[in-house]
RNA sequence: GGAGGGAUACCCAAGCUGGCCAAAGGGGGCAGACUGUAAAUCUGCUGGCAGUGCCUUCGCAGGUUCGAAUCCUGCUCCCUCCA
C-alpha cells in the first residue's frame, strides 16, 4: 500500500508538514490516530469542510484512525488566527447544537461504531479545567515573546486583541496534548492558518510529555480567480440539504471555473489521480464532462446517490433547454392566486428568487427575467393561467437559476 | 485612571468650513453582450416602497437649526501613548 502521505501530497492536499520524513516513517509503521478540529460557529459543516474531512478519509482508508474533534470548549472562546477582527461569542447553547449538527454529518463519512474512527467534544476537557492548575501545567511552557512574532496575529496586534483570544493558542495546543494522552494521538491536521496552533501542540507534547507529535496543515482552497471558495451569492454552501438542496450543491460545483476543476477533483473526490488528470486535461467546451463527474461525485458523497441523480438529471433537463423537470427547484402556489393576474413582480417576490421588489423590477429592466424561454420585457408583466403550461411555468433568473411554479 | 485618535452602506474607504448626500472611489455581488452552465473583456445596476415622489440609513441617545453624516451634549465600543 501507498504511503498516505504519498497520497495526501499527489493529491494536493498538504501546505506545511512538521518533519515530513519523521511522520512519513511513521505513518508507514504502524497505524497512526490524528485529530482535525471542528469550530462549532454554524449548524452545519459547509463545503469547505470537505478538505480537512478528505484528508481524514484519505488517512482512513490506508488504516489510520481520525478523531474529529468539536470545538464545543474552543468555540466558548473563538480562534482569533488569521482573522481581523474578534468573533461573535457564541452561547453554550448555540455551540452545544451546533456540535449536535455536525456530530450527524461526521456519522456519513466515518464509522464510529467499531472504533475505527472517534468523534470527540473538546468541552469535555476544556470547560471544567481549573485557571491556576492549567497555568502551572500549560501556561509555563508558553512564550509571549515567541506568540508576538506569530503571522496568525499580526492583523489583529494592529487591530487590537483580547488576551481571551490571545490564550487560544494555549487551549488547542492542550487539546492536542490530552488528545496525544488519552488516545495517542500523534497527528493534527488543519487549515493553513492553523500552523501555529497546531506547532504550539506539538511542542506542548514534547515539553510535557517527551514524545514527539506531527502537525500538518492543508491546502487554502481558493478559486482560481484567488477568491474564496465556498460561498455564492446567496452565501455559503452547506452540507445540511435543508440549507443548501442537493441541486444548488451540485450547481455550485458544475460551475467551478475551468483552471479549478483539477484541484477540486484531486481534493473532493475518491477518483484515481490518472482520471483526475485525464479529465481536467479535456479541451474546449470537453471540459464540462469533467464538471458533471465533479458535481456529480461530491453531491453522492455527501447528499448520496440518490440525489446525486435527481439533481443531476434535474440540472441537464433544465440547461439542455427540455424545460420542467420535478427536481429544480420549484414553488407551489395556489391556483386562486392567479385567477385575476399576477404581476410578475408579485410573482418573483412570492417565489424568492428576489430579495426585495426593486432587485425584482432591475433584474426585470435589465432583461434577466425569463418566463418559458420568453424574456419579460416589462415590468406591468402580468401573469395569468394562460401563462402556465400544464400548471407550470419556468422562470429563468439570468443564465442559470431555474425556477418552477407549480399551480394546484 | 489620564491624554489623544476613531466608529460611514456587504467589505475597504472619501465626505465632516451644515443644504447640490441615498451619500465619491475601489472591491465584491447581480444583470446584459460574447461563450462552453468556463475564463477574460465591454456595458449597466447595486437601501426600501413607488413610474421620478415618499420613507429609513452615516456607532447609540438627545440637542441646536427652516435644514445635520456634517455643529453641541451624554453614552457605548475600538485604537495609540501615559499611569
Amino acid at each position: 500500500m501507498r504511503n498516505a502521505l504519498d497520497v495526501l501530497e499527489e493529491r494536493g492536499f498538504v501546505e506545511q508538514i512538521t518533519h515530513r520524513e519523521e511522520l512519513r516513517e511513521l505513518l508507514d509503521k504502524e497505524s497512526v490516530s490524528f485529530y482535525t478540529g471542528f469550530d462549532a460557529t454554524a449548524p452545519s459543516l459547509t463545503m469547505g469542510h470537505l478538505v480537512p474531512i478528505m484528508c481524514a478519509l484519505h488517512l482512513y482508508r490506508a488504516g489510520h484512525r481520525p478523531i474529529m474533534v468539536m470545538g464545543g470548549g474552543t468555540t466558548m472562546i473563538g480562534d482569533p488566527s488569521g482573522r481581523t477582527e474578534m468573533r461573535q461569542l457564541l452561547t453554550p447553547e448555540t455551540i452545544a447544537k451546533n456540535v449536535e449538527k455536525f456530530h450527524e454529518q461526521f456519522s456519513r463519512f466515518f464509522n464510529f461504531q467499531d472504533g475505527s474512527a472517534l468523534m470527540a467534544n473538546n468541552a469535555d476537557w476544556l470547560l471544567d479545567l481549573n485557571f491556576m492548575e492549567f497555568m502551572r501545567e500549560i501556561g509555563r511552557h508558553f512564550s509571549v515573546n515567541r506568540m508576538l512574532t506569530m503571522e496568525a496575529y499580526k492583523s489583529r496586534l494592529e487591530a487590537g486583541l483580547t488576551f481571551l483570544e490571545f490564550s487560544y493558542l494555549l487551549i488547542q495546543s492542550y487539546d492536542f496534548l490530552e488528545l496525544f494522552r488519552r488516545y495517542n494521538c500523534r497527528l493534527q491536521v488543519g487549515g493553513s492558518d492553523q500552523w501555529s496552533n497546531i506547532i504550539g501542540g506539538c511542542e506542548l507534547i514534547r515539553r510535557a510529555e517527551g514524545a514527539s507529535a506531527y502537525g500538518l496543515t492543508l491546502t487554502l482552497l481558493t478559486t482560481a480567480a484567488g477568491t474564496k471558495m465556498g460561498k455564492t451569492s446567496a452565501g455559503t454552501v452547506w452540507l445540511d440539504p435543508e440549507m443548501t438542496s442537493p441541486y444548488e450543491f451540485y450547481q455550485h460545483l458544475r460551475n467551478v471555473d475551468d483552471a479549478d476543476v483539477e484541484q477540486r477533483l484531486a481534493l473532493f473526490t475518491l477518483l484515481p489521480m490518472e482520471e483526475v488528470r485525464r479529465l481536467s486535461a479535456l479541451e474546449g467546451s470537453e471540459i464540462n464532462k469533467a464538471k458533471e463527474i465533479l458535481a456529480f461525485e461530491v453531491t453522492k458523497f455527501v447528499h448520496g446517490e440518490e440525489e446525486a441523480v435527481k439533481a443531476q438529471e434535474a440540472a441537464r433537463a433544465v440547461f439542455s433547454g427540455a424545460g420542467a423537470h420535478e427536481n429544480m427547484p420549484s414553488t407551489t402556489l395556489p391556483k386562486a392566486l392567479f385567477a385575476d393576474g399576477m404581476d410578475i413582480v408579485s410573482l418573483l417576490a412570492e417565489v424568492n428568487l428576489v430579495s426585495s421588489r426593486s432587485e425584482a423590477r432591475r433584474l426585470i429592466d435589465q432583461g434577466g427575467i425569463t418566463l418559458d424561454q420568453e424574456r419579460v420585457e416589462s415590468i406591468d408583466r402580468v401573469v395569468t393561467l394562460e401563462d402556465f403550461t400544464g400548471n407550470e411555468l419556468i422562470i429563468r433568473k439570468g443564465k442559470k437559476v431555474y425556477h418552477r411554479v407549480v399551480v394546484q
